[in-house]
RNA sequence: GUGGUUGUAGCUCAGUUGGUUAGAGCGCUGGAUUGUGGUUCCAGAGGUCGCCGGUUCGAACCCGGUCUUCCACCCCA
């Protein structure tokens, strides 16, 4: 019995199509990741499990995918961690392999296993696939693209802003006009916690505090009350609740919020020497936003943080985020390398534009032009035709079969190719063939002898 | 991991309180048309109704389980 073929949840197939309008996103990507030095490298799809597990908080070991051991691996689980059923001390035991869960922490691994070969400050680009044990929705898929770029080793706020203007440049060229760069500091996050006497509660506070914008500032209220944050402490915080103005008013508001945290001040003087430089240089499509609520979850973010959401209008989660972590590598034995990096949401990007229609028109011409088949005395003469037009850099393609005319046309037409050539036993006769712009329907006729009067005719 | 939702032809979907042989549009194949696509007309192929089990004389339809889709939560790109 034949079986039905299926893919795992959460995981596509690409078509011809997807995988151009892929391809576009990605080249454009890369162009400007190269423009701004950054240089690429690429990391195994899956690490030992101990440099992925314990970097993404509890949450995100659950939703790391993990690799069985090959051969008897059962046999060598000693008898009562096989018969407690515990998947948590079960796991270990049997799998010591898991797949990339981003591309940041074999970044990290990357960085201090070649520290010796590396020049700092180095920029890289990375871009390839991870994997996350989630539930998919929209936008979220189990397999997904992370093209990130980050640099390592140097300690400057202008990085800072060469990132918002890298961010910039992209959606730019993408014709994705209207982004909004959110920006935040996770240092005025630590400062408020700080000051408002929660500061053993940061990561509750700013789980919070993130969700502003979706629930509301009641609902917000209440969730830090759950999580244990005094009322007293919220009320001190309340100011954070109803932020508005430009980016300098909102700095203003948050020095007379910090005065009392150290961290606090070195937060917003951070913050605004990145925005008045920003503003000083000045962005090409997207908009700067500084967000206090702006939290984003990975721990090691320790300075600004980013997320770009897609332009008002289309509901999508963020397509892009990033951030400072200044001690990374230190995991891994390697102290005080600062970095800083930024990621873009290859998938989301995709559905984003795909929803604007932003796509360029001429991305699913995958052939320039088709040379019909007319059978065995005309094929050496389609044949050299055919060569020599691929030379000139033309996409061309020779119908295999000498089937109905009819048919081979239903076939160019159907695979939207804008010109068709026909060299049949009249025009091999005179030393010609005919080109026919499909869209038109004109026909011409070239010499076969010089094929360069047909290519600079369709250009 | 929690709650909900979806699954019928290649695609989008109908299908009456459970009742003979499960339909439509689009697409596909062939023909009208042996050197001209898109439009039109004619004909045809294509289904274990997601899968497993149960109830029933009888199940696409009711019940249970399972997988899948999408959505919300958690979290996140």
């Amino acid at each position: 019995m034949p079986q039905k073929p299926s893919i795992p949840k959460g995981t596509r197939d690409f078509s011809p199509a997807e995988v151009t309008k892929r391809n576009y996103i990605i080249n454009t990507i890369k162009k400007h990741f190269e423009l701004f030095g950054f240089q690429p490298i690429e990391t195994p799809s899956f690490e030992n499990s101990e440099t992925l597990l314990g970097k993404y908080g509890e949450e995100g070991d659950r939703l790391i995918f993990k690799i069985l051991n090959s051969g008897d691996f059962i046999s060598k689980v000693d008898d009562v961690t096989y018969s407690s059923k515990n998947s948590a001390s079960l796991a270990p035991k049997i799998s010591d392999k898991a797949l990339r869960y981003d591309l940041t922490v074999p970044f990290a691994r990357y960085v201090v296993m070649h520290q010796n070969e590396i020049e700092f400050p180095f920029k890289r680009y990375q871009i390839q696939p991870v994997w996350r044990a989630d539930r998919p929705q929209k936008g979220r898929f189990r397999e997904f693209y992370q093209c990130d770029a980050d640099v390592v080793g140097a300690n400057a706020l202008l990085q800072e802003v060469e990132f918002i203007q890298l961010y910039d440049a992209v959606f730019t060229d993408l014709g994705l006009n209207g982004t909004t760069i959110k920006i935040n500091n996770r240092k005025i996050l630590s400062g408020i916690a700080e000051v408002i006497g929660a500061r053993h509660l940061l990561v509750d506070f700013t789980v919070a505090l993130d969700k502003l914008d979706k629930i509301g500032v009641e609902q917000v209220k209440t969730e830090m009350l759950e999580r244990g944050i005094s009322e007293q402490a919220i009320t001190r915080a309340a100011p954070l609740f109803s932020m508005s103005g430009t980016a300098s008013e909102q700095l203003d508001q948050l020095k007379d919020l910090l005065t009392g945290s150290e961290v606090g001040m070195q937060g917003v003087a951070e913050l605004q020497e990145i925005i008045s430089t920003v503003e000083d240089v000045g962005l090409a499509s997207a908009h700067l936003q500084l967000d206090v609520t702006l939290a984003r979850g990975l721990n090691y973010y320790t300075g600004a943080i980013f997320e770009v959401a897609a332009p008002e209008g289309v509901a999508m989660g963020s397509i892009g985020g990033g951030g400072r972590y200044d001690d990374l590598t230190g995991i891994f034995g390697l102290k005080d390398v600062s970095g800083v990096g930024i990621s873009f949401g290859l998938d989301r990007i995709y559905l984003v534009l795909e929803e604007l229609g932003l796509f360029p028109d001429d991305l699913d011409i995958a052939l320039d032009v088709l040379c019909l088949n007319f059978g065995q005395k005309e094929r050496i003469a389609a044949l050299k035709l055919v060569s020599s037009l691929r030379k000139f850099g033309l996409r061309v393609d020779l119908y295999p079969t000498d089937t109905k005319v009819q048919k081979q046309f239903k076939y160019a037409d159907k695979r939207g190719v804008p010109y068709v050539i026909l060299l049949g036993e009249k025009e091999l006769a005179e030393g010609n063939f005919v080109a026919k712009n499909m869209k038109t329907g004109n026909q011409a006729s070239y010499a076969l002898d010089n094929p360069s009067q047909f290519v600079q005719k369709m250009t």
